[in-house]
Parts: structure tokens; sequence; C-alpha cells
DNA sequence: CTTGCGCGACGTTTTACTTCA
DNA sequence: TATGAAGTAAAACGTCGCGCA
């Protein structure tokens, strides 16, 4: 059952095994703006200080709760933090004095630490998600500007792209997961056409007729290095070669091959499409 | 080398919302 | 039709580790 309120993510996905081994998610990374992130960073007050006081419980300023009142979204009727709000709010960049603003009375009158969610609208989601498809990370200065745009708190589009990152995360598992599963049952099928296949061949071996019309196995030279079969210099070559030319110039040394293994095709093996 | 700070990743909690009996 | 339980998405939070100055 959904909630009927999935984004669709509109992920851009790269999935290749064939010249990296290493699947990819494409995202944009941070092209246009990505300024000195650590020259704007605003000071945070040290969350190490702050650690185990209730902000929650200092009272805001009512300049604060002006200011984030004109900041806050239109359509958020309400809005209220925990009581657990991280030390981080307490600094100029957040302007968090708001929290207390939008509990209300009766919150602040009981204490109550519960957080009232504020639920994004669509065009505010609409502009996170395009600002997320430019950049999956945001620099203090291109979050400040977010937030304005939207009339939210600075903090919480900071929380919506964490969010933002770790539902694309958890996308790109379920999607390697169904690759990787696909993969294991391609293996699986392969596997039991290769068993039919060497079964087939033990019997033609052991079938009579078979050495008839079978040239006696052949002792080629590989060179190891290359690791390729030496090519004879003349092509009506009896059973047995060795390597000259390139080899010579490596260590060669004969290794023995056998022929039947030759029936297969070698071809690099796909996992998705074994059979192609 | 140590320390403090800022930030992202990750796991969890809480809330808003939908569906269904 | 109203209602409450169950399920889900997502906003918000706490903590940890890493890089940097």
């Amino acid at each position: 059952m959904m909630a009927g309120n999935d984004d669709g993510l509109g992920l851009s996905l790269g999935l290749s095994f064939d010249s990296h081994p290493h699947r990819h998610l494409q995202l944009n990374l941070m092209p246009s703006w990505t300024n000195d992130a650590s020259s704007d960073r605003t000071s945070e007050t040290g969350r190490s200080l702050l650690r185990g006081i209730d902000v929650n419980r200092i009272p805001p300023s009512t300049a604060d709760c002006e200011e984030e009142a004109a900041m806050s979204s239109p359509n958020s009727t309400v809005s209220s933090v925990s009581g657990k709000r991280s030390e981080r709010e307490t600094n100029g960049e957040d302007l968090d004095g708001d929290r207390d603003c939008f509990r209300g009375i009766s919150d602040e009158e009981d204490g109550e630490t519960s957080r009232k969610k504020l639920r994004l609208t669509k065009d505010q989601s609409a502009v996170l998600e395009d600002s997320f498809k430019e950049h999956n990370t945001l620099n203090p200065k291109q979050k400040l500007a977010l937030a304005k745009q939207l009339g939210l708190r600075p903090r919480q589009v900071e929380v919506w792209f964490q969010n933002r990152r770790a539902r694309t995360k958890l996308k790109q598992t379920e999607v390697d997961c169904e690759f990787l599963k696909r993969c294991c049952e391609n293996l699986t099928d392969e596997n039991r056409r290769l068993q039919k296949e060497v079964q087939e061949l033990r019997a033609l071996k052991l079938s009579p007729q078979f050495y008839m019309h079978m040239t006696p196995p052949t002792t080629l030279t590989m060179c190891p290095s290359c690791e390729r079969v030496a090519v004879p210099p003349s092509t009506s070559a009896p059973t047995t070669v060795t390597r000259v030319g390139q080899a010579q110039a490596h260590h060669a040394r004969p290794i023995h091959i056998n022929p039947w293994a030759s029936a297969i095709p070698a071809r690099p093996f796909n996992a998705l499409h074994p059979r192609s």
C-alpha cells in the first residue's frame, strides 16, 4: 500500500559492466555554483558544547519569531520542532528561535516536546527536486538562497537534502539488488546449460567412433605473459607445436591444452545475456 | 600531533497521510 | 457515511566518522 505521495525519484541511473566493473549512479554533482564552502560556513555553535541542553526550553526572542514567521511557508499551517532539536539550530544561520513561535502557546505551556512535521508544498518539493538534480549537496550559500526562495529554514532545506540523498541511495540499492538477482538467475541458467554440455561431451568421448575422426590431443606452447598460443610457422602443423617469435621473447613454457575444451567458444561471458 | 568545527552518512523517531475493513 | 487500525512516506532528529584549519 502506498501513501500516494511517491515522489517518483526520477533517478538517472547508469549501470554498466562493460568497461568498468562498478556501476555508477549518475548524479550531477555541484557543477555550477560550487563556491568555497569552507569560507562560507557560518559559525555554528559547537554541538559538543551544547549537548544535553534542551534548546527547546530556551524562549525565543520576539524578533526571532517575527523573522521566522515571515520565512515560513505560507502553506505550512503548523510547524513546531522536536524538543530535542539539535544545537545547530541555535545559530544565526538557522534563525531557529522560530520553533517555539510555531508551536503555539499551549505547547509552550505544557512543555510538550512533540514535533510537528511540516509537509512541504508541491511547489516547494518541485524546486527542491530541481535543485537536487543540479547538485545533490548544498554549500551554505546555496542552502541559504534556497531556504529564502522557498520560505523555509535552512535547516529544513538541509534535512530535505539529507533525506533525499538517503532515498536516492536506497533506490540505487534496490536497482543494484534487482540487477544482481538477474545476474544470478542467468548464471544459474548458464551453469545448467554448461553442465548439460559437459555431459554430452563426456558421452561422446566414451564413444569409440568419436576417436576415429578426431586428431590426438595437441601440445601447444603458451606464453605465460601474454597468454597467447603460439602460431606455427607452417599451417600444416603437426599435432605438437611450439611457441615461436613473440613467445620466445617471453618465458615460454609448454602447456597442455585440452582440445575438447576448445569446443566451448572463448568469448566474454555476459551474465545478463549469457547466450548473446 | 591535537583539537574544534562543519558536514555527510546512517539509523531512528515522529508525524502526516492513505487505504481499507 | 463515519471511524479507527494498519501501513507508508517523509520530515526531523541523534550520533558517528571524516576532512580541514
